[in-house]
DNA sequence: CGGGACATTGACGGCACTCAAGGGGAGTGG
DNA sequence: CCACTCCCCTTGAGTGCCGTCAATGTCCCG
């Protein structure tokens, strides 16, 4: 089931993984299978807090997170920095990088984290023998397009609350799809993580997130946030969620 | 050059389309061309103002805008506007309608607009038989996430003037390389265009602007914006173009 | 000539920023 | 076991950026 390679690190098998069977995800081929568990040449496995990918490196792989928690984010040169997107199980990372030679943005653990690991130069083989995989990417790269005209909308439009309803909410969501919420499991971020999401301070975040907890939307614990009523949440937020189908991921 | 079709539309064949000479844009192999001619079913044109694609609708097309200035944007239930991005010759129109089966923005027409129009569903022989134009959609896709991110950016943490400044150099670079702006074009925008697209209110947008029009860096007329001093905004946005940046390496 | 779209400007209030100080928990070292 | 430090959350005070309201001017068009 967990086959050690040589460096002693246990990989999971492709054919085995067990993101495969949430209902989130698409089923694959068997020839779709074997392509990417061919594709897959390792796996990477980072702490809390470290840096997966360097805004402004060459990379040559090209991830897909298998467990854990991480985030996408630019800076300016003073220092502001923006977090753009969230990443979790399923979620290609490094695309960028690997399309447009140069990664415009950096990527953070937010938690321990496991990744796939794909070799750049086979993603040729995947575009001229598995066109149903090309599809899943353009797919994939469309949908992360809409979360970020959904992130923008927020930013740009919504009031310091309903942004950050709207952040927990989402998050809380989308974790929830893979399995990395279970019953009372808290978001593992702190306060500047939401701030420098939604655009704000960090006082002002603070007491924005105040709000919510003297509403008994949420909780705020030493391990990050603790979801108590994503409906609550919601309306809040002046959200109605979308139907949940089914995704592919690579 | 330019047969007419039944309906009296002239339409462009994509043999001698505008933009393919452009070095904005690769050359394509005569296959690639011929199956995109064969792609193409027709052509769509609007004038300034009119809605071409509406969020909650289902799309039997997929455009490439061929000559004009449109945007894409959302709304929130009481009104409040959010501009996502603006679109030029060549950009990809409608991808998310098609890929994921309900637009989740609209799109309108800033100027007298062209568009190629794609049929749906023969998308799927693109991603079997012409493996390099599937790469190249997932090119553009990620490369509109790329902007996106930017702009994410933009809103999220810089100040308003340095806001205003980043989206009208950018506007203007843009269009540049498409030959949309040629001498002293304005940019075809009301304030209150930029006003949505920056996340602030109109009023506030005009006294921001001001203060670049005080500048000698822009000039605003009746028709748009007018950028006098394109190296002057990027300093004020503090934006380094892609290619000067400093960058880590190990 | 009236009406609509857009730019402009002033007044005023509030949301969000910076500065500053303090508390609690976890980890470290004496 | 207790200081000490670091990180994170919390709260108050004061300032200012930016929002709303309101009024005016210009241009275009019916």
């Amino acid at each position: 089931m967990s086959p050690k390679k040589p460096n002693g690190i246990s990989t999971t098998p492709c054919q085995h993984c067990p993101l495969r069977d949430l209902p989130h995800f698409r089923d694959f081929s068997s020839p779709e299978l074997d392509f990417v568990s061919r594709f897959k040449t390792g796996e990477l496995a980072v702490e809390s807090g470290s840096v997966i990918l360097m805004e402004g490196s060459h990379s040559a792989h090209l991830y897909t997170v298998l467990h854990g928690w991480a985030f996408r984010y630019k800076t300016l040169e003073d220092g502001r920095r923006q977090i753009l997107n969230y990443v979790m199980p399923g979620d290609l990372v490094g695309l960028q990088g690997t399309v447009m030679g140069e990664m415009q943005h950096s990527v953070e653990a937010l938690s321990p984290v496991t990744l796939c690991v794909f070799e750049r130069s086979r993603l040729n083989n995947l575009f001229t023998d598995h066109p149903t995989l090309a599809y899943d990417l353009t797919w994939i790269a469309a949908s992360e397009e809409r979360m970020l005209d959904n992130h923008l909308l927020s930013i740009g439009r919504r009031t310091a609350l309903e942004r950050a309803a709207y952040l927990i909410a989402f998050l809380y969501s989308k974790a929830k799809a893979v399995n990395l919420i279970q019953g009372q499991t808290p978001i593992p971020v702190t306060q500047q993580h939401v701030a420098d999401t939604l655009g704000l301070s960090i006082v002002h975040t603070n007491k924005t997130l105040r709000k919510l907890v003297d509403r008994d939307l949420i909780r705020w614990t030493d391990k990050g946030c603790l979801v108590l009523d994503n409906d609550g949440l919601s309306h809040v937020a002046g959200w109605q969620s979308d139907e949940k189908r089914q995704r592919p991921f690579i």
